[in-house]
DNA sequence: TTGAATCTGTTGGATAAGCAACACTGGAGA
DNA sequence: TCTCCAGTGTTGCTTATCCAACAGATTCAA
């Protein structure tokens, strides 16, 4: 799955530097100012890049904070190699330490994170835990259409995560994941 | 003198990228494995960038080092604010504190610092010590000629650094220069 | 000596990035 | 209201970089 590691790998070597240049600037304004009062020319400003090469790559800073935010979070997946597994309660719970690991760092890097931002952010995570979870369950040949649990699933472990990062006095991750997590596998033991 | 900052700044990005990377890439080997073992191909594998695209910038690893050492030696110049000077004590005291700086620093930057690498930096070292003083003396609107004098001041600079970035024991260069200054400002006293 | 391997410099054609200019939009003031 | 300003996307053309391929040069081992 995702095995964009090799498409990524043979890309022209221009376009992994101008990526790079770009997500290094964005994720310092990020980090200066919040996603919500940077404009593209900062941005093109910041990577020294020109700005009609930035719309060469993206359609505008959402889909900038999109590929951004994905590609932190695969590399968050990735770092706890989750990819190329099947379900097994392990794995599930690796992931919800990473979307919860994910928000925690995202909340601590982004100056003022508005609505905005965070209903964005909770979109894309969503569509990237969703995918991975659809692909493990599909793994079991099982003939049961796993759309509704992966859903079910899917926002559950968000909602914990989310709960999670926002608390003022962040409990034990160990802690919150073990006392969460029979609640998500209840609706996946039949993928088991 | 040697405004070529105002020439930098407007060059194509693209440029000062490539070659930004290129001299970050090449200072780095040099201080990992030393200048004769470093090929073309080490430079661009590290700088990522074509192997072609390197050569369009320099005529081969000869050229870079000596556009690498200028450009540093340039800046810790620049840094003490010696351009768009004229000839004064004390801005040959600073040169000769530049100089001796800039030699001892390199001998710590550098892995095994061979003959050919000693040699090639002491030809572009002086080049440039030379036009310096000849860029000073030529203000003074003087009709005597500044070629011997400056050769003369440029080579006894340079041996004076050499001794001192050389010495086992290094005597602490304030000292160090007082005794030497003399010596040098002597031929080009007729320039005050 | 031969051949394999590695590095050098160079080339032509493909592709990404730069640039200046344009029309458009959405405020912020006067 | 009007204008001004700053940002947005887009375009045609220029320029730098990439790539694969080439013919030497050098080295090293068989």
């Amino acid at each position: 799955m995702l095995s964009n590691l090799k498409e990524e790998e043979k890309l022209d070597p221009r376009i992994k530097r101008t990526r790079g240049l770009i997500l290094g600037a964005f994720e310092g304004l990020i980090a200066e100012k919040g996603f919500e009062s940077i404009s593209v020319q900062d941005v093109t400003d910041k990577a020294q890049i020109n700005r009609a090469t930035f719309y060469a790559h993206f359609a505008d800073k959402y889909a900038l904070l999109d590929y951004s935010i994905s590609q932190k979070f695969r590399q968050e997946i990735e770092k706890r190699t989750l990819n190329a597994c099947h379900y097994t309660n392990d794995n599930l719970r690796n992931m919800i330490l990473a979307v919860c690991d994910f928000l925690a760092h995202l909340h601590s890097d982004c100056a003022q994170p508005h609505q905005q931002f965070e209903s964005l952010v909770e979109g894309t995570i969503k569509r990237q835990i969703f995918d991975l979870l659809s692909h493990w369950l599909k793994q079991t040949k099982t003939k049961i259409s796993t759309e509704i649990p992966a859903t079910v699933a899917t926002w559950a472990i968000y909602g914990l995560a989310s709960l999670y990062s926002h608390s003022k006095k962040r409990p034990a991750l160990d802690k919150f994941v073990d006392d969460a997590l029979p609640l998500v596998a209840v609706n996946l033991e039949q993928f088991t």
